[in-house]
DNA sequence: ATGGTTTTTACTGCGTC
DNA sequence: GACGCGGTAAAAACCAT
């Protein structure tokens, strides 16, 4: 087995520096209760600091390869090149091809070699243009990570975000439309997929653009890819309510229950998800007699007092009918 | 563009602390 | 008297056609 020597040049070892501290920024919350998330490097994990869920694991190690014991050879024996990310792209690197059809001396290039040469300049013309979709590319993601984050949304929805833009560059839906756009809508829809939903409220307020934009573009995609998401689930929205809310895990259970049997007699179509979610964990910590008033609930779903009151009528008759005390 | 539905805005009256 | 709550009417926003 032998050891080999690798050096990464200065540029590379810069920007991975400052993404790592970038990454270390971010806040990240778990899915599940909330709490803040730790990244656990001995065991590749990502772990919730509350409830111990693990919410990622086999990560890659972008430390170094073997254990260094001084300065100097810690920096000799970084890994290999700067760590592979979404987020990269080509630093200026792309080749350029003389259009004079001369050698290195200046002598006249062989018809042979003409052609040659007009081949690979084809070839790495479309490459090039590769490299600034890719840039642009860049800059959506960079713009859906910095979104993610605002929100509270995990690692899986970055992931599926750019994948659902990746699709939408692919097929050609830019042209017309902002980047900015594009990029929130991707988020939005894959935050939707994710069972992780945020109103098109919540995510205007991080996005550069307003929401007539937001979901002019955000239907166009999801047309245009043939994306299927589906109304979302109005308990997806109650562990972040209940949690902003500061109630009690017994309220998010009655509201789950609420909103399931309002479910089962109907009252859910045609109605907002994010009102149905606000009244069923209002109607909850009334029920479970914790205070919580209707304005500090309409604050936090970002939905009109009037709208809480009428849903939450519906929906503790909902639950009289199915299940009757 | 239009009409039907839902949500919001604004206002009012009631009871409690 | 401020606050939380419930109701109503009219305006605005939304959605399918």
């Amino acid at each position: 087995m032998t050891n080999i020597r690798t050096y990464t040049n200065e540029r590379e070892k810069e920007s991975e520096e400052t993404e790592r501290q970038e990454r270390a920024e971010e806040q990240e919350h778990c899915p599940e209760c909330g709490g803040r998330l730790v990244s656990d490097a001995e065991h590749a994990e990502t772990v919730c600091a509350d409830c111990g869920l693990v919410v990622e694991e086999d990560e890659i190690d972008r430390g170094p390869e073997w254990r260094a014991f001084d300065a100097a050879e810690k920096d000799e024996k970084s890994r290999v090149g700067a760590p592979t990310t979404n987020m990269m792209h080509d630093q200026g690197l792309s080749t350029n091809i003389g259009w004079q059809d001369k050698d290195a001396y200046g002598k006249a290039l062989s018809s042979r070699q003409r052609q040659k040469m007009q081949r690979l300049r084809t070839w790495n013309e479309r490459f090039r243009t590769r490299d600034s979709k890719e840039r642009n590319l860049k800059q959506a993601l960079g713009e859906i990570d910095r979104m993610a984050s605002a929100l509270g949304l995990p690692e899986n929805v970055r992931e599926t975000a750019s994948v659902i833009y990746r699709r939408a560059l692919e097929e050609d839906l830019l042209p017309g439309r902002s980047i900015e756009g594009v990029a929130t809508a991707s988020l939005y829809a894959a935050a939707r997929q994710a069972g992780t939903p945020r109103s098109l409220d919540e995510i205007s307020a991080v996005s550069r653009v307003d929401k007539m934009e937001l979901t002019r573009t955000y239907r166009y995609v999801i047309r245009e890819l043939g994306l299927e998401v589906q109304p979302a689930d109005p308990e997806s929205y109650v562990p972040r309510f209940v949690s902003d809310l500061d109630l009690s895990d017994e309220t998010e259970r009655m509201a789950r229950e609420l909103l399931d049997s309002a479910r089962k007699e109907g009252v859910h179509s045609g109605k907002s998800p994010v009102g149905l979610a606000a009244a069923g964990v209002y109607a909850a910590a009334l029920l479970t007699n914790e205070k919580v008033t209707q304005n500090e609930v309409s604050e936090v779903a970002s939905i009109s007092e009037v709208t809480i009151r009428n849903r939450y009528k519906e929906l503790l008759e909902a639950s009289d009918t199915a299940a009757p005390a």
